[in-house]
RNA sequence: CGGGGCGUGGCGCAGCUGGUAGCGCGCGAAGUUUGGGACUUCGAUGCCGCAGGUUCGAAUCCUGUCGCUCCGACCA
């Protein structure tokens, strides 16, 4: 591919809407379009990229036996319907009607044209397992996308779906995948992305991992432990306390307390730490607006995933009315008999004593609470979210860090929910009817191509791996004016071609900071220079993108140079995965 | 869904106390340059997001609307 051809302008300036880097190299770099919000086209090398990557992904989709299928971006309502999630998704899900008038959804998963294309063939035990993924487009009408090709409407996806008449032979498959998936990242130049054990949201079924790449433009927070291997995600992290209860119980002693509402206000006029505090959190549920009083202490925070899961309903902050029967901002545990309210104790109040809190009468807070006495009938569970330094559910050491991370991918053990819902059985040995069992898997394509640019790059522009580069070699004819230049120039083009290489070549009569610039932007990892100083010496230079790497070689013979170090490279990161 | 910000050549921006548009980059031509986004000269490109309103006159003021964007909420 000549350069000079090549659709799409490169340019200087960063474009206001650009904040991360992917975003910034990918629209400077010529390699997308915005079309609408959360909406891209590509150009010829973010296609070629995502091309690269897809191929990795059959590779290691055909390895754990995997059989690729496509299913359709248009789907009826009624398929939707027959598993509850026509009704369940929100506006996250496009709808729309066909002439006659039929009600048709745009897939945004595949779950149900999954079942719905093996449901006839899986009917006895003799079939299973197995598994299908397709390569498909999705969409899903985000409120907020953002970041480029972080955060989409619109995107490609590789998904997976596969069948067992065991939760053991589920299990057994799903290590494989998370196995398969290791090797994808590693592959594709992030070795670094981390799985963690995540919240199953709205897919349903119990366990659950999420591969992040962790960055601090990422979107998610996931706790790690500095000590053991304990990874999670934020919603899923158990928080662990080390409850200390004051030897001497002070007596419960209403305060007058003016004017004061938030935590920080009421803590700082009784001079006394948040975490001696017992703060209300109130919430209603979105079923029937019903309150949802959570006490916590004063200094933690609320992890609405595990109130949501606790409750078996999803909540939203409340908005407290004149009659509800609580008092904004003097809400407190004693003396809290409402009829309609469902109360609720985080563990990090259990035990404690000493504690300020509303008294549940307007200007008024209580000092000296002692839950243990004040409190008897409360239960407590686990709402809280973990902190930085939090302790850590596995190893018992207060190691925790929270890191920001981009999910690239996730797998989850789906159990019977679509089978059931969708009335797909099989007869086993016994005659028996049962529902297989599911496992999903999925990665974004284009999310994954911006996270390996988050991942690789200088200041200058993306640094593609080998193993998903748009090209292997940037050919550049400096001083491309000059004949010689350019006639050995056009023919190591030729050559390099004949031996099978994917080379960008450069032969425009621009300053060699313009084509350096341009190089820099389409991160190929491979720069072949050819330029009079050059021809002079009778010799090409070959450096990498990254700098590590940098030599000259003979005009004669520099082609079968070039093409043993892109061999070399192949092999040492083949010799990597193993 | 809540709260901010912004819509002016392809990109980045100025103009906004009203008088019909300007700068830099990029683009085209000519010439001088040539190993990290060169220089000079000439040139082209705008329904100033859209629709109303105020006014003799609107990029500028008012109203509405659409779009983009950031923060939050939500989220396979």
């Amino acid at each position: 591919m000549k350069l000079e051809k090549l659709v799409g302008d490169r340019f200087k300036e960063r474009p206001s809407d650009c904040l991360v880097e992917s975003h910034t190299f990918m629209v400077r770099g010529g390699y997308l379009k915005s079309v609408a919000n959360g909406i891209f086209s590509s150009y010829m090398p973010l296609k070629r990229i995502t091309r690269k990557i897809e191929q990795i992904l059959r590779e290691e989709m055909d390895a754990v036996d995997g059989q690729e299928v496509q299913f359709p971006v248009v789907m009826p309502a009624s398929l939707w319907q027959e598993s509850g999630r026509y009704e369940s998704i929100g506006k996250e899900m496009a709808r729309f009607n066909d002439r006659s008038g039929s009600p048709l959804v745009l897939g945004m998963t595949h779950e149900e044209a999954a079942v719905q294309l093996v449901r006839d063939y899986g009917q006895t035990y003799s079939k299973y397992p197995f598994m299908i993924y397709q390569i498909q487009t999705k969409f899903r009408d985000e409120a907020r996308p953002r970041a480029g090709l972080i955060r989409v409407r619109e995107f490609t996806m590789k998904d997976a779906y596969s069948f067992h008449t065991s939760q053991e032979d589920l299990e057994k498959y799903y290590e494989k995948c998370h196995k398969a998936y290791e090797r994808i990242y590693a592959r594709a130049g992030l070795p670094e992305v981390v799985s963690v054990a995540s919240d199953s949201g709205m897919m349903g079924g119990s366990v659950s991992h999420e591969f992040m790449l962790l960055t601090p433009i990422g979107e998610d927070s996931i706790v790690l432990c500095e000590e053991c291997d304990y990874r999670a995600n934020m919603e899923a992290a158990e928080c662990i306390l080390q409850n200390q209860r004051d030897e001497i119980s002070e007596a419960l002693t209403m305060v007058h307390t003016p004017d004061i509402h938030t935590i920080e206000d009421v803590c700082a006029f009784l001079h006394c730490e948040t975490k001696t505090s017992c703060k209300a959190v109130v919430y209603q549920r979105n079923s029937d607006d019903s309150y949802v009083v959570l006490f916590i202490r004063g200094d933690l925070e609320v992890n609405e995933t595990k109130l949501t899961n606790y409750l078996g309903g999803d909540v939203h902050p409340a908005v407290i009315t004149e009659d509800c029967g609580l008092q904004a901002g003097y809400i407190g545990p004693v003396g809290l008999e409402n009829k309609n309210l469902t109360v609720l104790f985080d563990c990090s109040l259990e035990g404690l004593n000493n504690l300020s809190c509303g008294a549940n009468k307007e200007e008024y807070h209580y000092t000296g609470l002692d839950m243990t006495r004040d409190v008897a009938h409360a239960e407590y569970h686990d709402f809280a979210k973990i902190q930085q330094g939090g302790i850590c559910p596995h190893c018992g050491k207060p190691a925790i860090t929270i890191s920001r991370g981009i999910e690239v991918g996730n797998i989850f053990q789906l159990g019977t929910k679509y089978t059931k819902t969708m009335g797909m059985t099989y007869d086993d040995q016994n005659g028996e009817t049962k529902y297989p069992i599911m496992g999903c898997y999925g990665i974004g394509v284009g999310r994954l191509a911006a996270a390996i640019c988050e991942a690789h790059h200088d200041e200058h522009g993306p640094i593609w791996p080998l193993a998903v580069a748009p090209w292997q070699v940037h050919l550049c004819a400096v001083r491309a004016d000059d004949a010689d230049v350019k006639a050995y120039a056009d023919k190591l083009y030729e050559e390099l071609q004949n031996k099978g290489l994917e080379v960008i070549y450069d032969d425009r009569k621009v300053s060699a900071g313009v084509m350096f610039s341009d190089a820099d932007l389409l991160g190929v990892p491979y720069r072949v220079i050819v330029s009079p100083r050059n021809c002079k010496q009778g010799q090409v230079e070959i450096v990498s993108r990254d700098k590590a790497f940098s030599e000259t070689a003979s005009m004669d013979t520099a082609a079968e140079e070039i093409a043993k170090i892109l061999a070399a490279a192949t092999e040492e990161a083949r010799q990597i995965l193993k």
